[in-house]
This record gives structure tokens, C-alpha cells and sequence, in this order.
DNA sequence: ACGCGTGCATTGTGATCGCAGTTCAATGTG
DNA sequence: CACATTGAACTGCGATCACAATGCACGCGT
């Protein structure tokens, strides 16, 4: 049970439930493999299941709700080496690609929205809130990203770390917020400055790549 | 107005209702920038709104849609050249790699089917018949793109080939079907013939990399 | 004859209902 | 006491209805 006011802000109600959808599949709230309903969860954000239905549908589309197909149950996507492997394959190439764009449009605001995003995810890690840290790391990284205008190749990212975000909660339950201490974060934003679109590029190449072996050996203990 | 029958086949209607917006919208029957609107698509489905609703959300997150925040009307994504070269680098990157990940898994059978499809490829150039070559052409690519056995990766591909239908159409629009007569699927099928990762990496990219080539200069034509 | 405002048709959104298929559990039976 | 069977509850899907907002076109005023 969560939510009971329909937060009737300004956003569409189906709007509001994909984000939390999102939010739950992102942090890990929905444990992957287990089946959800869609009226379970529309009595639980008190909506009506039509909302939800939406919602999920594009959720399904992006690949962060599996579907069984023979139940018709939603559920998480199992968390597997080969899907990690995958996920890594593209996050690899697209997103240094996002920050390589991206350096020549730094400017002063970016990097100060930057400075602050990157202090957030320190304060997150020094205090072990793990959903903090995977927002402001998030936030970090689409702050920059959104920047290299490119916004097929920038949804094409947002998709992959909706799916990859059940992974990063996996880390923290297995080896704990410790093991994330080093980021490249203020590598790339130097880069950025300099307007250095390949250090920029290698900055965030190196940051991906050491989180993603975090994740490599999380799964694989997890076997 | 057209079909009457829910085409009672076995698939759920939405999914047929998918798959039908789906065609429409990589054969450029829905032309780019025009709004559509729910319920005339019903109707002209002969179903509910309700299904078209689900099947298009569902091209909304894939992108083949796209929907005016404003208006909230619906519409196919107009061709620009930044959309494409984005979506050029992205296939440029995935279906190579699809590639030489199937070549190790190509087998007798999967070549007889490609030779098929191939076949289907020349017949309908020298046909001139549009949709049957971008059906052909297709199924040629993804019956190859299966063997990878990358689940991610190809869904991945699938997105951006319907994201790139309406670009192909303004290709014969404009330079007419004999402008596509050179393929690479020949080099690509000795490749997989010889389980020639790198052979059949190069084959495809350069496959892309010369139609891409046509639908550049054809979209800058048409500016 | 031209421009502006008003009314109507149409739009997307959300709720509710009905239906067929499935799941799960308690019940009755061997 | 173990197992099969049956029933009720629940699932997703599709249809229909209600409603607020938007767009369009006709008509009135000058």
C-alpha cells in the first residue's frame, strides 16, 4: 500500500503511474520474477486499473515488464548474465557516444548542475541511501546526456537503464554501497569543461565499464 | 473503412492491431506530420478504440509514433536528417554485431531460408513492388538477426528498423526501386557459409551503410 | 465582403462492466 | 491420510459510457 490521493497535479494519471512503475522496477520495489496484477497495483496507487493498464503497456514496450505469454502475468525480467552482457554491450557504446556529443554544448550552467548532481550521489554513497545514489546518478548522467542533442539516441539510453536498473539494486544487496566508491564523475565533468569531446568519451566509458563489472560479479555470486 | 472481421486468427486484437499500424507505418501509409486520431483507426480496423489505444501506446514507446504534448494528437515522427543520421549510427553499430554473433550459429537451414528471402529481395526489385521488397528485405535481415542470439540486441534492432520504415518509403519515392539493386546479402550468406564472424560484420554493415547512403541523399533531396 | 466569436462535433482519458480463461484452495472421496 | 475434483475468486481483454478539452466551421456583426 502507498499512494492514496491521485496527486492530481498536471500530469496525466496514467503519466503519473509510469513513473511509478518506473521508480518500483528501477529501485528493485518489485522483486523480478514475481507476478503482479494490474488491478493489484491500481488498488495499491488508487487508480482505476485503465491508467495502469497504459502504463504497463509501455513499460512492456521498453522491455522493463516482461509478459508472460502463456499466463499473461507481468513480472520483472529475470536477472541473468546474458541479458547484463547485453545491456553492458549497448550501454558501452551509446552512452560514451551521448557524452562525447554533449562537450561541445558545456557550458557553465551544465557544469554547476553537474557539480551538484555528482556531490549528491558522494553524499548518497557516504551514507549508504541507495535509492539517493541511483537517482542522483541517474540524474547525473541525463543531465549531461540531455545535452548532446540527440534525442533518438538519448531514449535509446533512458530505455536501457530502465532495464538495467533491477541489476544496480542487485549490488548493493551483494556487496554494498561500498563497493561503489570511485566514480569517474569528476574525470568526465574536466573533460567537459575543456569541451574534450574524447576524454569526455573516456571518462564515461571507464564509469560505466567499472559499474557494470560491479554488477558482472554481483550476478555471478548471486548464481 | 476496410476489414469487418476481427480476424478472429488466435492473437490477441491488440497485437493484430499492432501489427497492422505497424505496417502502415514502415510502408508510409500513415504519412509523416498528419494527425490521426483513435477511433477513426477503429473504424477503419473494425474494432473498439479500446485495442487501438493499447497497440498504440505501445508504437508511441517504440517511437513509431509520436504524440503531440499539446495537442496529445498522433502522428508518424516527420523525416529529418538529424533523425536519421542518429538512427544510421545506431544500426550501423547493432546489426553488424548481430551478425557475426549468428555466423557462428548459421546452419544449412538458416541459409536455405536466406537464399529464399533473398530471392523475394530481387524478385520484388525487378518488380518494382515496394512493399513486398521492404517485407523481404526485412524478414531477411531478422531471420539472420534471430541466430545472434541476443535477445536485447535484436529487440533493440526491431525498434530502430521501425523507427527507419518511413524514411525507406521516401527512398523510392524519390529515386524510384532501381536506385536499391545492389545489396550485400550474397557477401553476407558466403560469409555465414564459412561461420565468418568478422566476413559477415562487414557485409551487413556495408549492406546498411549503402542504403543508409540512399536515404540521406533522398531525405537532403527532398529538403 | 471580411473578420471574429460562438456552438457543435470530435478528440483523448478514465471508470465501469461483462466475459472467458486461469489459479488456487478447500472440499469430498478413495 | 493422500489425492483428485470442483468451485469461487481473480486475471487480462475488450466494449461502452461519461467528461473535459480541443479544433473546426458556420454564422453573425460591422
Amino acid at each position: 500500500m502507498a499512494e492514496r490521493k491521485p496527486l492530481a497535479d498536471s500530469l496525466a494519471v496514467h503519466d503519473q503511474v509510469y513513473e511509478a512503475l518506473r521508480q518500483a522496477v528501477i529501485t528493485g520495489r518489485i522483486a523480478p520474477g514475481v507476478g503482479v496484477s494490474l488491478r493489484s497495483l491500481a488498488a495499491e496507487l488508487g487508480v482505476s486499473p485503465m491508467p495502469v493498464r497504459d502504463a504497463v503497456r509501455r513499460l512492456v514496450a521498453e522491455r522493463a515488464l516482461a509478459i508472460n505469454p502463456a499466463n499473461k502475468r507481468l513480472s520483472v525480467p529475470s536477472l541473468t548474465a546474458d541479458r547484463l552482457e547485453q545491456l553492458s554491450l549497448a550501454r558501452l557504446w551509446i552512452e560514451p557516444e551521448l557524452a562525447a556529443r554533449a562537450a561541445p554544448h558545456a557550458d557553465a550552467a551544465l557544469l554547476k548542475r553537474l557539480h551538484e548532481l555528482d556531490a549528491a550521489v558522494d553524499d548518497a554513497l557516504r551514507l549508504g541511501d541507495v535509492d539517493a545514489y541511483m537517482t542522483a546518478n541517474h540524474d547525473f548522467h541525463f543531465a549531461l546526456y540531455a545535452r548532446a542533442e540527440a534525442e533518438v539516441l538519448l531514449a535509446m539510453a533512458g530505455g536501457l537503464w530502465l532495464q538495467i536498473g533491477p541489476f544496480m539494486r542487485v549490488v548493493f544487496g551483494r556487496v554494498g554501497a561500498d563497493g561503489l566508491v570511485a566514480d569517474r564523475h569528476a574525470e568526465a565533468m574536466e573533460a567537459l569543461k575543456a569541451h574534450d569531446a574524447e576524454g569526455a568519451r573516456r571518462a564515461i566509458a571507464a564509469d560505466l565499464s567499472e559499474g557494470m563489472d560491479k554488477m558482472r560479479m554481483a550476478v555471478e555470486a548471486g548464481r
